[in-house]
DNA sequence: TGTATGCGCAACCATCGGTTGCATATAAGG
DNA sequence: CCTTATATGCAACCGATGGTTGCGCATACA
């Protein structure tokens, strides 16, 4: 069933903002709410609430670092996530063919 | 830019109870609120603000059919949504995979 | 004609992404 | 040591949105 990918995960991926913390994470290997506020058209509380998401689901990892908390990607997680995007994505692209084929089906049978 | 995606595409695909409409509509052919209220854990007036998404951004096409309001898939754009989806997901399959590459080459500079 | 069914509209509530404001902790300089 | 600058955290508030209930209207059907 589409439904019953792990929603929680989804919906955290699911959010543009935090789409592109993750992006910037990814290629900038770490960051801090403030770092990450300056890279972004949003305030640092914004992106530090995403991060606290992004964390609750495990798609994210911070470490102490004296006055700041650096922020670093659970890659296995967010392969999972995407993994599981992708999943979403072939289940539908199968289920559009089928529906075409039944529908051609349909239509040959109409013919005769 | 994996956040360049259309975004209205991807956020009416995004809602869950959004995925699970176009999920009924896709197997069922068509539905109207009602039908489709009864075999979703919402209120029907919920359903049909889903529906009114969908069909703002071109997802499903309504046909008045007597005193009810007949819902159909537009397979095409779906098509198009599903394609983005799995971009996305794509996108992020790549640079997970680029940023391992790196890593382990960085570690065998270490080794050395 | 009256009753049941399906839809639309409006008010209301909770949640969420975002903001501003303020307090707190740590680093850095005098 | 004391002050200042920087980074975080907490709280209140705002607008949009998914959801609900309640009501009125239209259409099918007895």
């Amino acid at each position: 069933m589409s439904a019953a990918v792990d929603d929680d995960l989804w919906s955290a991926v699911g959010d543009p903002t935090r789409r592109r913390i993750l992006d910037l994470l990814l290629t900038g290997g770490n960051g801090t709410a403030t770092s990450l506020s300056e890279q972004l058209p949003v305030t640092r509380q914004a992106i530090a609430k995403h991060l606290g998401v992004l964390d609750r689901v495990g798609l994210v990892h911070a470490s102490p670092a004296g006055r700041e908390r650096r922020y670093r990607v659970d890659e296995a997680q967010l392969a999972r996530a995407v993994a599981q995007l992708s999943s979403v994505g072939a289940t539908w692209d199968a289920r559009l063919r089928r529906i075409k084929r039944i529908a051609e089906t349909i239509q040959r049978g109409k013919d005769q």
